[in-house]
RNA sequence: GGAGCGGUAGUUCAGUCGGUUAGAACGCCAGCCUGUCACGUUGGAGGUCGCGGGUUCGAGCCCCGUCCGCUCCGCCA
């Protein structure tokens, strides 16, 4: 660092060989230590600590000062480097064999008893976000944010060095007809109009591949109204990245190497290229998620061939009515507690099972050293069933196997969340440092959602249909039409994700058409891309990744308020400036704007009974 | 919209079966202490047990309601 006016050195920078020079320091009191003649006070600034003394026999009166110092006062040091007294070296600190012997000091700013202590750990959360400032002192906090800086800082030399031009998109756009609930923004000088905050840059990203820019990317904040997560802000970074005259295979291998940037820049580790890759089905099959994490076993084996012909009925009619029968294998879970199986259950049961518990076979050994089979299925199936299922499923003593029999939808829903608890139980990745990387890829294009009654982009409505599947599209079977859509999953987390785009305006109003948009409401909402394609619009193709989840796991932290600066709450609230907040009737009367919104009494909510 | 967990000193927590004056650690304040580094030591202050109601002779503890925080489901193209 440049000397400048309040110090000439930081704090982690003194070393034997400044012994006998003067410094001056700037920094934060870490710690007093008054032995009522000397007094150590450990310095602290964002850099590291050094320790100053304050000796009598040096200067009696800054040594009678200096038994005010409190920590967090903010002071300024000048001293002589010193080499500590033998013995008295502290190995913890990179400048432990040195001390600065105060011969000067000044109290920059006195602080304040802080509302708790930055060297212990507090749960209280509402506390650390009121005073995000003070949470943010502490070394945790302070390492994340720095760490962020530079995986950003990696991301961004990374995208320009292959050629990459970051370009600023507007914040003030249009509302989506898809996808997430949108923050709105009242248009003053067009009454009655709204601008949305973008959920994406997407549109605009596009518009700059056929502005012919060929390779873009943006740092880009993007704003959702929804729900909120530990992995979920209404307001997050995306690494949106768009480039022309490219194919799948192209952006794997760039944002492979960009992820490498990121994880090398923040925790100085070489991950494994190329990632391994899995289609949406294997992935669905296997591990019951799009988002598998690869750390563990566990997998859903299907038992088709099994139960085929099985006396036991309820499989072999689900699998004769073409349903599936799954199975998951929890290797040495046998000694399930009855609270964990409740649990299990009810997870089940809320990720769509429709019986009340999930049929099970638990193995263990009994006091006469045989292995028992208990299970209220196990009477039901002939021998060689019993065989073929644990040669299968390759079950062993202390293993407990879990049965689904129905839909494919279900059973990959409801085992792939069961499979994840289990691990959660077993506490499987509890300390795992392993970083699983995959894509998935070959998404299906359309979903059906019955809420709306109609068809829905899985990933959005820009998304290019496979070639080879064009031909399921025009014959309208639209749930076996797969996409040029791929995610990057990282320990069950998903990354980004992105896909090749439509370039043809036919085509995306042919897309526009399955997904129920008119004609008429194209022309109101996508005119701009619709014309766009037809006047030169280059192949092209992207992805965005989720910069916010990246830093958190690169942090090793559980939830990505941990890696962002001034986060939200729960209810998407800012504790610290009290936001969001009223607004006078002036500032809404500007914007031709009234709230609808009455609180609700509690009189009218008991009286209402009473009334009538 | 739903489910679960939590709320006790400034902070982190304990508080047994409902029973005396609600405890500990750290922090804070004051004194002592010239080589500590989580300094030590002596003493002290500090509590609307989230809030409201109920049960009870008696509630931090049981019941009902409510608020706040966190986690999850729904939701998140």
């Amino acid at each position: 660092m440049i000397p400048n006016a309040y110090r000439s050195l930081h704090c982690n920078a003194i070393r034997a060989e400044h012994i006998g020079q003067n410094v001056t320091l700037a920094g934060w009191v870490n710690s007093a230590r008054d032995h009522g003649g000397v007094i150590f006070v450990d310095l602290r600034d964002r850099e590291g600590l050094t320790q100053v003394v304050f000796r009598p026999e040096e200067n009696a009166d800054v040594a009678a000062k200096s038994h005010d110092l409190r920590e967090e006062d903010v002071i300024q040091v000048t001293g002589r480097v010193e080499q500590r007294l033998t013995g008295t070296e502290n190995t913890k600190l990179d400048t432990g064999a040195v001390e600065v012997v105060v011969t000067t000091f000044s109290i920059l700013n006195k602080a304040d008893v802080l509302p708790f202590q930055l060297d212990r750990e507090l749960s209280n959360e509402d506390m650390r976000m009121k005073y995000r400032y003070l949470d943010l002192r502490r070394e945790r906090m302070n390492k994340n944010i720095r760490q962020r800086h530079k995986i950003t800082n990696a991301a961004r030399n990374y995208l320009d060095a292959e050629g990459f031009i970051e370009v600023e998109t507007p914040i003030l756009s249009n509302p989506t007809p898809e996808g997430a609930r949108d923050f709105l923004v009242p248009a003053r000088l067009s009454p009655s109009k709204f601008f949305a905050l973008p959920q994406a840059p997407q549109q605009y990203k596009q518009l700059l591949m056929v502005a012919g820019l060929e390779r873009y990317f943006q740092i880009a904040r993007c704003f959702r109204d929804e729900d909120l997560r530990a992995d979920r802000q209404p307001e997050f970074t995306q690494i949106d990245i768009e480039a022309s005259f490219i194919q799948q295979n192209d952006i794997i291998s760039l944002v492979e190497g960009l992820l490498a940037s990121m994880f090398k820049a923040g925790q100085g580790i070489d991950i494994p290229l190329p990632f391994p890759r899995m289609t949406y089905q294997e992935a669905m099959d296997r591990f019951g998620s799009d988002k598998p994490d690869t750390r563990f076993g566990n997998e859903i084996v299907d038992m088709a061939d099994v139960f085929a012909k099985s006396e036991f009925k309820i499989f072999r009619t689900t699998l004769e009515n073409g349903g599936v029968v799954r199975a998951i294998n929890a290797k040495g879970f046998a000694g399930i507690t009855t609270g964990q199986m409740i649990r299990l259950n009810e997870i089940a049961i809320q990720a769509g099972m429709k019986v009340k518990q999930l049929a099970f076979i638990k193995v263990e050994r009994n006091e006469a050293g045989v292995l028992e089979y208990k299970s209220p299925l196990w009477k039901f199936f002939g021998e060689e069933e019993k065989a073929a299922l644990i040669a299968k499923l390759g079950v062993e003593e202390n293993d407990i196997v879990f049965f689904y029999a129905g839909t494919w939808d279900e059973a990959c829903n409801i085992l792939g969340r069961v499979r994840l608890e289990i691990a959660e139980m077993q506490e499987t990745t509890k300390g795992s440092t392993a970083l699983n990387f995959l894509w998935v890829v070959d998404f299906p294009l359309l979903a059906y959602s019955p809420e709306d009654q109609s068809w829905v982009a899985v990933h959005h409505p820009f998304t290019r249909p496979k070639a080879e599947d064009v031909p399921l599209l025009d014959a309208g079977e639209y749930g076996k039409v797969r996409a040029e859509a791929y995610d990057v999953v990282l320990n069950g987390y998903e990354l980004g994700g992105g896909s090749i785009r439509i370039h043809e305006s036919d085509l995306q109003s042919k897309m526009f058409s399955v997904l129920g948009v008119t004609p008429e409401e194209q022309q109101i909402k996508f005119r701009h891309i619709l014309e766009a394609f037809k006047f030169g619009a280059p192949p092209h193709g992207g992805l965005a990744l989720g910069l916010d989840r990246i830093a958190m796991l690169v942090a090793g932290e559980e939830s990505i308020r941990e890696v962002i600066a001034f986060p939200k709450n729960n209810k998407a609230c800012d504790l610290m400036t009290d936001s969001p907040t009223t607004v006078d009737f002036k500032q809404l009367r500007e914007l031709y704007v009234q709230s609808t919104w009455k609180e609700k009494k509690k009189e009218e909510v008991t009286a209402s009974g009473t009334q009538a």
